[in-house]
DNA sequence: TTCTTGACTTAGACATTGTCCAATGTAGGA
DNA sequence: TCCTACATTGGACAATGTCTAAGTCAAGAA
């Protein structure tokens, strides 16, 4: 993650210990954390940041494309730091658990021309939904 | 949507008032209505009408798999009445716009088994993002 | 090194969206 | 018509996110 340091440095970022922080906290695959979750993670680090700050530097980081913001049930949207491969989301329904996936085909190669409608489309996600092996046991 | 109220009664829903107008408003194709939009059009037509009596139209709405509840920004969710046929949302980044499309492929069909990671999986919704003609012209 | 300055952080108020509950009302069967 | 279980109401509460004014500090300049 300090490469993550590094492009925004070069982004002409001011580099404080909060955002150092939030972006240790967003280290690793598989991580799909709610801005709360990354807050308290911060916390632990950092005891006096401001929930204002991580939510300052998540949009942040979202808007340069450095993570990807999911909102997969209404409730928190959750930040996803591996934005540099695309993937797509399998949820589960019951503990909202997230993993990432790869599917096969190209769903923007799938939308016809007829259904666009106009539209200038830049990005297609897709969320596919089911148990996991845990929520399936209990 | 008289066949909506059809449906609902052989349920043994009780019908109500409040249901008839709320399942009104949802009434037509290319509907995308946030419960606070619902909830303004249904006390226009019955002004007494709670918040929390469309929350709990609609939720029992989407229990039932009549409406689908669609989450693409973190924001409110919206409410999609045309829930009795397959298709996918093409969303616009700037206004919010929600069009319903029908891409070619299958996105289960998509999912190799090496990436299912032991999930039973139900379901897959694909959302397309994009800019529509009017924020294009703007 | 020290200074300067504009960007960053903070704390808390506020906004939006959604949920819950006890009291009241009512649809539909007896 | 009357009963009663189910539905509605209104308002408090919860969760998540945004905004602002005042204070702080990283990093370049001297």
């Amino acid at each position: 993650m300090s490469d993550l340091l590094e492009r925004l440095r070069e982004r002409g970022w001011r580099l404080t210990a909060q955002r150092r922080v939030v972006a240790e906290v967003l280290d690793g695959d598989h991580v799909h954390y709610t801005a709360d979750e990354v807050h308290a993670r911060a916390s632990a680090r950092l005891p006096e940041i401001a929930r204002a700050t991580v939510y300052n530097t998540l949009s942040e980081l979202v808007s340069i494309g450095e993570v990807i913001e999911v909102s997969t049930d209404g409730r928190a949207k959750r930040y996803d730091p591996n934005a540099r491969h695309t993937h797509q989301h399998l949820v589960c329904s019951k503990c909202g658990t997230i993993r990432d996936v790869h599917p096969s085909g190209d769903p923007l190669a799938e939308l016809p021309e007829a259904e666009r409608y106009g539209f200038t489309i830049s990005d297609a996600s897709i969320t596919y939904r089911g148990t996991c092996p845990q929520c399936a046991a209990a």
